[in-house]
DNA sequence: TTGATTGCAAAATATTTGCACGTCA
DNA sequence: TGACGTGCAAATATTTTGCAATCAA
């Protein structure tokens, strides 16, 4: 929780990047927010209560700053919104799981991804740098639903 | 290519739709164009030549009639707007490569993700429909490009 | 005939941008 | 102090919707 801070100074000193009160908030809303996967909209909500003078604007202005430090991870769930979630949760082996029925996300680990990486450089001249990769289906709930 | 029509004029009719020259002329762009990932706009600007008169609306809302039918899959490269390809080459296990540089989207052919769902289907309680795998990175011009 | 379908324009949604003002370093 | 950051409102971009006119079955 703290080093996520010092992460932030550090990063945005880097850059020549200021902190702000603005900026801090936002940080900390995903750091005391436990489902992650939030969206603009979500955070901006968060984010009101502490400071109701923040504009929307800010919110995805910082949102972009904040995956450009590699702190956050912006992405996508086909829901005509982006959501972010920290970065080092993404350690590029959890992938979600998402309820049709419900819209809840799940996740699920592992690194099997790495097996078909590995092959796709093979045999194709394709470079990865990063994947996403989701699954559509019924969560455990809405599969007793009948 | 005459079986697509005819798989269309059937679930058409099936759901008491009606076979348009619209719904006709938009089917008509898909089969023709060898690509594949249409979006709406591209529909629009392909179909105009043949049927100047035609509305955007009207795009959007026989695309979504189409892949209510299984005849498209409607997907998103994350670059805010839909594309849409033929359900019949979405057989599961085709995956798509997107260049970050120039926003080209390769194909790779692969069965290893059901090895995936099936550990996955095993350790949770989540039952996969469909799935949704992007790999993001650098095609082969892209890479010699620097 | 008649309910489905269309084209148009306006609305809705998510996100970005210009700009004057405010603030962190 | 001065460049960076903010809030607001307006602009974009994509997609959806209301509605009167039109068309397929």
């Amino acid at each position: 929780m703290k080093h996520t801070f010092d992460a932030l100074c550090e990063k945005l000193h880097e850059k020549a990047y200021k902190l702000t009160p603005q900026r801090e908030v936002i940080l900390r809303a995903f750091i005391e927010d436990g489902e992650g996967h939030l969206s603009a909209e979500d955070v901006y909500n968060l984010v009101k209560t502490r400071n109701p003078d923040i504009g929307l604007a800010t919110v995805y202005r910082t949102l972009d700053l904040l995956a450009e430090l590699d702190i956050l991870h912006k992405m996508d769930f086909g829901d005509g919104r982006s959501r972010y979630e920290f970065c080092d949760r993404e350690e590029h082996h959890h992938h979600h799981l998402i309820c049709i029925c419900c819209n809840k996300v799940a996740e699920f680990d592992d690194d099997l991804l790495e097996t078909l990486e590995a092959v796709i450089a093979r045999k194709s001249d394709f470079k990865i740098l990063d994947h996403d990769v989701k699954f559509f289906g019924l969560c455990k709930e809405c599969q007793n639903k009948s």
